[in-house]
DNA sequence: ACTGGCACTCGTTACAGTCGAGTGCCAGGC
DNA sequence: GCCTGGCACTCGACTGTAACGAGTGCCAGT
């Protein structure tokens, strides 16, 4: 367990180097590399404590030491010191986020920018459903008996569907089915409309209910239990940098994991608030991504998340850079739905 | 020149056992897997005056006989047999589309299906909206100088945009507004839209022409010019299998070229009719699917086409079965969108 | 507690040799 | 004239051996 400040520095300075030349870094090229005012020897006994403890390994006996999952944990939160951004990072994020025009704008943008800064495979979770409200509500009458249903959320998120009614209904009767939902609805968090939706059907008046019923149940399926949630993905191509090295061979499993829209939400989209996460290789709960890294934040206005956003990569990964990186882009974010 | 019926028969053979085994195939396991009813030294003349014409080429001197690009394109022109859709993949289709509850579905679940039924990565445009008509538009007060514009087109499709106004307008010039769009645009096509939205601007009361002025801006842009085209893709994962032999060893320009969408665009977009396409390595126009293929329909209600679908792949792919599928899907597809 | 020295490990590279799938060509047969 | 069996040849894949060297663990000395 004693482990001084030598054997972190010598930690520090293996993941480091490791990270920059993607090889097994030994104990004469440390000391070489850096300041560490002790002999190689040295650092081999160090070395040998940290493996026995297990932050390093050894992949072959006559090779050089790697970090384990292990060792970029103690890394991440104990070795990291903040790194600024540059100013040209700086003015890259703002000037790729000025000029979106709307929230599908805004979203794609910052996948890109965020895939292009890390170099890493980016993930941006529109504005959660659950955590907007509702700003408005129309009903668009295809034919007598086919609604198209489209709902507006302060968070600029635009939902629509396709109802089916039971029965023809009149225009007159879309006219009021619009503002008895309107009037109920607008205005409350999507979350807590069910026991809303179900007091407009009870309050309906007779020739209205059927109708109003179908709207409902299509109304709490689709806003509030099924594909809720939308997300956008970039930078899938970063995943072939670093050669086959990384991902242990395969990509396979990665890319099925980042079509899996449940998956990816599970991984970026749990945060209530704009904390960052990091979750390095085994600590992920999804096999696919054993081998992965991700850095995840909420982003929203203040430190409320109204979604959330990451990237993906090996777990030989800049965290530092990294971190500081998902941070000030959702800072960003946060910023400019703000304004909206 | 001299193709006769024989060397069109060893060609088939070749590209088929290629497909299958993913290994160069020599004259003598030729003739044991088909009836050629010759000795693998006839084979072997052939093969080499196949090899002359550009047809087949070997890796390597002591290597059996691979299909060169020339080759895949002879066996699709000439050798190809309908393969009819086994009675499965039929009931898959079915199961996989009925249910769709709004065009997002569908695009989804269609893009996904053919993913999995071709085994390669799927694209699918939604209907493009030039071909598209004017169903429905909304205008909806965000504040007194921002509106949410959303527009329904008969395909199913909804696009929004938020549009900022020069100056505050009250909410009854809103329902003008929206009164004399919907009077002027529901119906046409909205490639024919332009002069007409030049028409509303100069026809609209004095008081009203600022705002009409910017809206019918934001309309141009949004709809006419910019990314009115969308798509979606589904089983990068399958680029995958077939280890690294396929795509010259690196997916890179694959996922590359996948992620811009303006390059998929061209490449599953440009059908007018619901012929399908097959471009089969180099003559792909883009560098970075060099070494890949592109099967693509166009798809719609009758022969005229929304929009297309279709997968890419490694040269070596089932071409016969590919076909089929992505036939049998665009048709299964255009019947479904036309029931709206 | 650190260091220099040393023997040891083991993956990498180079080279030689064998094997065998596959070829091209040629002489002979239907 | 076209097809076939036979044969010499090519060349990649695989195997075994040897030299190399980066890196280690350990120990005695400061």
């Amino acid at each position: 367990m004693g482990l001084d400040d030598r054997k972190l520095a010598v930690l520090r300075a293996i993941v480091e180097d490791y990270v920059a030349t993607q090889e097994p870094v030994g104990s004469k090229s440390l000391v070489e590399r850096h300041q560490l005012g002790v002999s190689p020897a040295t650092v081999r006994n160090d070395m040998a404590v940290l493996e026995e403890e297990g932050y390093i390994r050894q992949p072959h006996t006559s090779a050089g030491r790697v970090p384990t999952d292990r060792g970029y944990r103690l890394f991440v939160d104990r070795l990291t010191r903040v790194k600024p951004l540059s100013p040209a990072e700086r003015r890259a994020i703002e000037r790729f986020l000025v000029g979106a025009v709307d929230l599908d704008d805004v979203v794609h943008r910052t996948v890109r920018l965020l895939a292009q800064l890390t170099r890493q495979v980016a993930v941006v979770q529109y504005p959660s459903l659950a955590r907007s409200s509702v700003r408005h509500l129309e009903l668009v009458p295809i034919s007598t008996t086919r609604l198209m249903f489209v709902m507006i959320a302060d968070t600029g998120r635009v939902e629509q569907r396709l109802v089916e009614l039971p029965a023809p209904v009149p225009d007159d009767d879309v006219t009021d089915l619009r503002r008895l939902v309107n009037e109920k609805l607008v205005g409350s968090r999507l979350s807590e409309t069910p026991p809303l939706v179900q007091a407009l059907v009870e309050e309906s008046s007779p020739h209205l209910r059927p109708a109003m019923t179908t709207l409902s149940t299509v109304l709490l399926e689709t806003l509030v239990e099924r594909h809720e949630e939308r997300i956008a993905l970039a930078g899938t191509a970063n995943l072939t940098r670093g050669g086959l090295l990384d991902f242990q061979g395969s990509l396979r499993p990665i890319l099925e994991a980042l079509e899996e829209e449940v998956v990816m939400l599970k991984l970026i989209g749990e945060a209530e608030s704009t904390t960052t996460r990091v979750l390095i290789g085994d600590e992920n709960e999804i096999d696919n991504l054993r081998a992965a890294s991700v850095v995840s934040t909420g982003y929203g206005p203040g430190t409320t998340a109204l979604g959330g956003l990451g990237v993906l990569g090996p777990t030989r990964m800049d965290y530092p850079g990294t971190i500081a990186t998902v941070r000030a882009v959702a800072r960003y974010v946060g910023e400019l739905l703000a304004q909206n």
